[in-house]
RNA sequence: CGCGGGGUAGAGCAAUGGCAGCUCGUCAGGCCCAUAACCUGAAGGUUGGGGGUUCGAAUCCCCUCCCCGCAACCA
């Protein structure tokens, strides 16, 4: 991260073809901990979210269900900021690619795009494939069929469509990603974008004849733009008229592993079409599987947001995903995991250390000082400057660790006035600023223990989280 | 030769050439402030297999077996 102090934090937005589940909510986590980190920081933070809600899969899965496709994308939608909720996602827009500014700037995008003469009309010869649900090139083709669906018949359709001239900026993109040493985060994963675009790049299509729910292209009514290039505008429509798109903002996009190519080589080379400003960190993180299963909804194999907080309560999802989650490796979770990082770390580690600092507290007259910490421990902005969520946490819990060893070491619950009073203020000061460093990770039980604890007399309370 | 990640104690992971470590679980002891929590100690590994380089290999090289993603619209 750097100096500036303004801030545009984004999420990926989910495809609205059915709600999001944990896997798509441990992206919305990190996130809101970068945003609430740098709002305690100062910084002018804008954190965007939302749905991606145009394409034929949509259009079908509404039909399906016998609903207009606007119908069924509004349920996906309210269904999803429910969920956010439920992890107290701060952000601060939650954009939808219906939304009419949305397409405005979509549409002014592609006239920007069209004028450059970066699109261009072109009659192409496409295998359709029901199974993917779309255009295979004959290069593609395995033995004359999809790859991916064998089984299914291609059909040959001829279509005029308009194609971005992505070649074009081939070594521009190649320049970006070899000069600027945080676009792409983790390395390996640049890397691989630096392969594929050594490779080289073809023009893509990006727009489609015949379907109607999308944007429709401006003066071609026939024609309707593709759903990556109207859903990637959402970080532009979202931060521009906010002021977050300029020069003076860091901009971060988070996505999961699969966008990254769109986000790293697409959408910076239609930002430069644009003749816009390119974002400063692409962050791809990796998957969560559930006992070593793909999350998958047709499998039944997914847990979402409301299951795990209704099991669990708040802020538990929160702690196990940035702790155990994917980041820069696949992760897996299972109940029983969940369950016993419950017990063992949040319980026992942070909730105990709170419970047994609290008592000898309150049983004596101890009074504590106004001294609140003021910043973070230098361990937190480390870590989260490089992004390594999982270690600030573990840190955080060394210091519970270490806390309680020393509590032990001093016999603490046996000490009486001047050398308690000393041992008191230790322990307190500690636990404050644990409570300090939580307060992006985990900010409802941070503020829960603000409550008992930063003020004169420390107040003992219900246990944090209830042993299961 | 499509691209990539991985295989280390019962489980989950760390260690990029120098005594193989951490968390959980197990066993023993201590403590009694705390949510049967906390602290100390112990057992448990020929690092998937084979070969090579080296004084020394989990780590570097070659071969091989096995798992898992991605492959241009699943976070």
């Amino acid at each position: 991260m750097t100096k500036k102090d303004k801030i545009l934090i984004t999420t990926a937005i989910d495809y609205a073809n059915s709600p999001i589940h944990i896997g798509h909510a441990y992206q919305k986590i990190l996130a809101d901990v970068l945003a609430r980190y740098n709002r305690i920081l100062g910084k002018e933070v804008y954190f965007t979210t939302g749905t991606d809600e145009h394409g034929q899969n949509i259009e079908e899965t509404a039909r399906k269900k016998n609903l207009e496709p606007k119908e069924y994308v509004d349920q996906i939608a309210k269904k999803d900021k429910e969920e956010l909720d439920l992890l107290n996602i701060s952000y601060n827009r939650f954009i939808r690619t219906t939304d009419a500014d949305h397409e405005k700037y979509v549409k002014e995008f592609w006239k920007k795009t069209k004028n450059k003469g970066d699109l261009y009309k072109e009659k192409s010869e496409g295998y359709y494939c029901l199974g993917c649900e779309a255009f295979k090139r004959k290069s593609e083709l395995v033995n004359g069929r999809c790859g991916d669906h064998p089984s299914k018949d291609l059909q040959k359709i001829e279509e005029e469509n308009y194609f971005f001239k992505w070649s074009k900026y081939q070594s521009f993109l190649l320049n970006l990603l070899e000069k600027k040493e945080d676009f792409v985060v983790p390395k390996n994963k640049k890397r691989e974008m630096i392969n594929f675009l050594k490779q080289g790049l073809k023009d893509i299509s990006v727009s489609r004849k015949n379907i109607d729910w999308g944007i429709s292209v401006p003066e071609d009514q026939e024609q309707t733009i593709y759903v990556w290039f109207d859903a990637l505008i959402n970080y532009y429509s979202a931060a521009q008229p906010k002021g977050f798109w300029d020069e003076q903002t860091h901009i971060i996009h988070l996505l999961g592993k699969d966008n990254l190519r769109w986000h790293a080589l697409l959408w910076p080379a239609m930002l430069k079409a644009a003749d816009l400003r390119v974002p400063d960190v692409i962050l791809a993180h990796e998957f969560l599987s559930m006992k070593s299963k793909k999350l998958s909804k047709s499998e039944n194999n997914i847990i979402t947001v409301s299951e795990i907080v209704k099991k669990f309560g708040r802020g538990v999802a929160r702690y196990y995903l940035l702790r155990h989650g994917p980041l820069f490796k696949d992760a897996d979770i299972s109940w029983d995991r969940v369950e016993n990082v419950y017990n063992k770390e949040l319980a026992d580690g942070l909730g105990n250390l709170v419970q047994r600092v609290s008592k000898v507290c309150s049983r004596s007259d101890y009074k504590a000082d106004f001294n609140l910490p003021e910043k973070f421990s230098p361990y937190i902005e480390n870590n989260l400057n490089n992004f390594n969520f999982n270690q600030a946490l573990k840190e955080i819990w060394n210091k519970i660790s270490k806390e309680n060893k020393y509590l032990e070491k001093k016999e603490f619950w046996h000490k009486q006035n001047k050398e308690l009073t000393e041992i008191l203020g230790h322990a307190v000061k500690t636990v404050r600023q644990i409570a300090y460093d939580l307060k992006p990770f985990l900010p409802e039980i941070a503020e829960e223990i603000e409550k008992r604890f930063n003020s004169k007399k420390i107040k003992f309370g219900k246990p944090l989280f209830p042993k299961k």
